[in-house]
RNA sequence: GGGCCGGUAGUCUAGCCUGGAAGGAUGCCCGCCUUGCACGCGGGAGAUCCCGGGUUCAAGUCCCGGCCGGUCCA
């Protein structure tokens, strides 16, 4: 790696060093420094002792510092992109300020909103997780503030010189910082399948920022040089104010008031500054992994003079705290973005957040519910993050439905761990949980080990060890590739990648329903590719068209189109034509309106769902079909009758108000900027242009979407929107099933043949059919009763019958009834009542059933003492040819045939003779 | 997207490994006790054992498929 030289190290004399510990050459103007100034080669310096003269009130105060300076530095500033990274297919969250310009931005593809620009971008990291509440720095939430600078080789902005020298700036001018307290740390950064030299700004013992200078590509382990330079900055504003104000931890920092006010409600101690110092720069510069956070607490116990037992539950429940602070602000950010937790994607992770806050309040014993907490949290963020504010019912509520679960998970708890405690004893003799157990309760039903240690030692008397490296042995199960996906055609792209694009003619007229065109290849005589076409090839969730192509050997039928690379595949079924003529193509156009209804109306539904549901509502998946459609929308409950009428009602009143449908090809930052991220529902889309689908009029448009589908031109077009029916598909997703046009009509005519038909079934006239089946219903139930009382009196007929026929053997009574295709749950009613008043009788009971006898035993368990039913059974099995067995008081055979009952009785006889 | 676990009266749950008349708790109904209520005691009703197929003389239990729920991981 070259050494990072740039103007203001010379200018300034800065001396460049190699640090003994890890290496790294790094700049200083402290002649006497010898380490690099970072973790964790060099101790924190700050803490109780702030650089700098300026002294913010708030965090604000350093965010609004840093905006301004770089706004007066001819940088433009740009609002913050969601976290929810909607526009990526790679990744689920933001990482960092420079995922809101991939890929598009940084491949040089369409121009950023702004050159250069300036933002502060609440950023998501889930990979130092197990760290936060312990590291006193760590965080799963921060806010990186940055400026990006974006050269063209035909247009530069600036380099490294310039970013440097705004850094230098901005810490010694606007913050007051000393030249010779900063360290320039030089090192390389990689990321994104992009690299570059970088900077990192180091102020006592802490990093600050880094200035990333992007200009490699990553190929094969190499670096390649690309044609666009990038200034890519991050500034950590929890960082730096944490730095200004010398607090302990970061979390005292920006969340100190939060903290102090849930401790006050909870009661808990509140540790020593120097306690908490300990605690900082312990965990800091030894970065621990879990198994020596004991020798933490023996080392600060030692260093404070306080007893261990003390130091470690003082310091745990602090860490709790720390850590539902920052989970709680990233869980709030996430759901105001729509992320619903659930079992897979990116509610997934919001829901491991949420898991981490509840098992650590379970851990250190707070009984307050999330969902308070939670209230209070986003009272504390509500001047920082009004958006997030505006969101605070819906999150409120989604915390409630997963603290319910966990609730419900803890009460169940004993049973479940009973369970596999009694199932561990059977296998092996031996009353424990093994390690293999606790996984298993982990991974299936999500009970973590904390837990049933607790509960085992509590409820079962069982003491369980946990072993430290828990959660890794954990991860080790899992390292597998995800499968890719599996083409819709059966067309290689190899063997069309010669071809020329072909015209999509649907774009220039999405009501061009007959075209010609050239044949350019035909694939196993099933696989049609023409120069230019008509039909719509599946994709954006709509189907493809259908229709036939007229050729000179006469006509095909078209069943699927699909694209294949640069190509459009048609899939014909018919005569096949030849290569090189030229064909006609006729699109089935009752089809294919009825699809453009169903796409627009799609659109309408979703911001009408939105509407009436709320802002987390995001499209999750759809599918416009004929003749129902279906619309997957993320959202933590089934809607109510009461909402689904007005999406309903919603939807049909922009049908009837016959708004215009305007489709238009804007450039991609213009779009965003204009509409938002929003235009994202049907995922990330490709291109620097994109295709935007506005219903409604330009000075108030209802719904706007980058869309590649084909629309009707109007909204009245669409006739009718009607839902057919909501489901709940997995966790967080609910799926609309609804139709238009002609297809609505016959579905609310179906339904009306429906009532029709019951009304006629019922003899009741249409207006009565509900108070009709209510009826009938109730005549059931008097049915069913009167069946039950006419059973019994049946029973109470057959007892006598079989008591006049009791004989006695050798003290013991025997009797028998024959049946005719009796029914089984009468036959053993009536043998229970029979032994119940007779327990001292072997009740034989035949009952003849198709072309087989099937034959029962029962005795009571008094008798069952001096006679072995199994024997007895097997006696009769051998005299009638039959097949049975039975328990101890109960024998039940099946033989084919009818044989007489004689044999059975005799066997019986012959047994209890010998008794 | 993948793995694992589960589905038994209105509700909760045992039984499943090792097939042999589906048990308990709670709630409900009736009676006793009580001035009344609660408690207590006695009695009663309440289950297509998620659905479909298979194996078996016999399936809640074993096998296969599906549906639904839960959970972990990506």
């Amino acid at each position: 790696m070259e050494e990072l030289r740039t103007r203001l190290f010379e200018r300034m004399g800065f001396y460049r060093r190699q640090c003994p510990y890890c290496k790294h050459y790094f700049w200083t103007l402290d002649k006497g420094q010898e380490t690099c100034g970072d973790q964790p080669c060099t101790p924190y310096l700050f803490i109780g002792n702030p650089p700098g003269k300026f002294r913010p009130e708030s965090i604000r105060d350093v965010r609004e510092k840093f905006l301004n300076f770089f706004e007066g530095h001819g940088h433009t500033r740009i609002k913050r992109y969601p976290v929810v990274a909607r526009w990526r297919t790679d990744v689920y969250l933001v990482g960092a300020s420079i995922y809101d310009f991939q890929p598009w931005v940084t491949e040089g593809i369409v121009p950023p909103p702004a050159n250069p620009l300036t933002l502060s971008q609440p950023s998501i990291r889930f990979t130092d997780i197990d760290k936060v509440g312990r590291s006193g720095r760590h965080l799963t939430g921060f806010e990186m503030m940055a400026h990006h600078a974006f050269n063209y080789p035909d247009k530069h902005v600036y380099w490294i010189d310039e970013t440097v020298g705004y850094a230098h700036e901005f810490f010694t001018k606007e913050l007051g910082l000393r030249d010779d307290e900063i360290t320039y740390k030089e090192n390389i950064w990689e990321g994104g399948g992009n690299a570059g030299e970088c900077l990192e700004v180091l102020v006592g013992g802490l990093e600050v920022a880094t200035l990333v200078f992007m200009h490699y590509r990553t190929v094969d382990g190499k670096y390649v040089e690309m044609p666009m330079k990038i200034v890519d900055t991050g500034y950590g504003l929890e960082r730096i104010y944490w730095l200004l104000t010398g607090k302990p931890t970061v979390y005292d920092a920006v969340f100190g008031t939060f903290i102090e006010k849930l401790r006050g409600k909870l009661g808990l101690p509140k540790p020593s500054d120097e306690m908490l110092m300990h605690m900082a720069t312990y965990f800091g510069q030894l970065d621990p992994e879990v198994t020596s956070i004991e020798k933490a607490y023996e080392y600060i116990s030692g260093k404070v003079g306080m007893d261990v037992n003390e130091v470690r539950s003082t310091l745990k429940a602090q860490e709790t705290l720390y850590m539902l602070g920052d989970h709680g602000r990233t869980l709030s950010w996430m759901m105001a973005d729509g992320a619903i937790p659930s079992n897979s994607g990116v509610g997934y992770l919001g829901r491991l957040l949420l898991r981490r806050m509840l098992r650590s309040m379970y851990v250190v014993g707070i009984e307050m519910p999330l969902t308070e907490l939670m209230s209070m949290e986003l009272e504390f963020l509500r001047d920082d993050y009004p958006e997030v504010y505006e969101e605070r019912q819906t999150i409120i509520e989604l915390v409630e439905i997963e603290e319910k679960k966990f609730r419900e998970l803890l009460r169940q708890s004993p049973s479940i761990i009973d369970r596999v405690v009694r199932d561990r004893e059977r296998r092996t003799g031996k009353r424990e949980l093994t390690v293999d157990d606790l996984v298993m309760l982990y991974d299936s039903q999500g009970l973590p080990p904390e837990i049933v240690r607790e509960v085992a030692s509590s409820r079962l008397g069982l003491s369980v060890v946990v072993p430290d490296d828990f959660y890794s042995r954990l991860a080790a199960k899992y390292q597998r590739e995800s499968g890719e996906e599996r083409p819709r055609v059966d067309v290689n792209p190899v063997e069309v990648q010669d071809l020329p694009q072909t015209r999509e003619l649907f774009y220039d007229n999405m009501r061009l329903f007959q075209f010609t065109a050239k044949v350019l290849r035909v694939i196993r005589g099933k696989y049609v590719v023409l120069d230019q076409t008509a039909f719509y090839p599946e994709g954006g969730g709509q189907v493809a068209d259908h229709g036939i192509i007229r050729h000179s050997r006469g006509e095909s039928r078209v069943v699927d189109v699909q694209r294949v690379g640069p190509v459009i595949v048609h899939v014909i079924e018919g005569e096949t034509p030849m290569e090189d003529e030229t064909i006609e193509g006729v699109v089935d156009s009752t089809r294919r309106l009825d699809l453009m209804r169903m796409h627009t109306a799609t659109h309408i539904l979703l911001q009408s769902i939105r509407r009436v549901l709320g802002r987390h509502v995001w499209q999750a998946g759809a599918e416009k079909n004929v003749p129902f459609s279906r619309l997957d929308v993320t959202h933590y409950k089934l809607p109510s009758r009461d909402e689904i009428r007005k999406i309903e009602e919603l939807a049909n009143q922009m049908v009837i108000a016959n708004h215009p449908v305007v489709i238009r090809w804007l450039g991609r930052t213009e779009a965003e900027s204009k509409f938002g991220v929003y235009i994202y529902q049907g995922g990330a889309v490709p291109g620097a242009r994109l295709r935007i689908v506005q219903v409604g009029p330009d000075d108030s448009p209802y719904d706007v979407e980058a869309c590649g589908g084909m629309h009707v031109s109007s909204t009245g077009e669409i006739g009718m929107i009607k839902i057919v029916k909501v489901e709940k598909i997995q966790e967080g997703v609910v799926r609309f099933i609804f139709t238009t046009g002609r297809h609505a009509i016959n579905y609310v005519e179906s339904l009306e043949d429906s009532i029709s038909s019951v009304s006629e079934l019922i003899g009741k006239g249409r207006e009565d059919v509900v108070k009709g089946v209510k009826e009938l219903i109730e005549e059931t139930n008097r049915m069913e009763s009167r069946i039950r009382e006419l059973t019994r009196k049946a029973v109470k007929g057959d007892i006598a019958d079989a008591i006049s026929r009791e004989v006695m053997i050798n003290d013991t009574g025997f009797t028998y009834m024959e049946y005719e295709n009796e029914d089984k749950n009468y036959i053993q009613e009536f043998a229970k009542e029979y032994l119940g008043a007779r327990p001292n009788t072997v009740l034989l009971i035949i009952n003849r059933v198709g072309n087989g006898t099937e034959y029962m035993v029962y005795l009571s368990p008094e008798t069952a003492k001096r006679i072995n039913i199994r024997e007895l059974m097997t006696k009769i099995n051998l005299s009638v040819n039959g097949k049975g067995g039975g328990s101890t008081t109960y024998g039940q055979g099946f033989t084919q045939g009818k044989p007489s009952i004689d044999p059975f009785i005799n066997a019986i006889k012959a047994v209890l003779q010998a008794l």
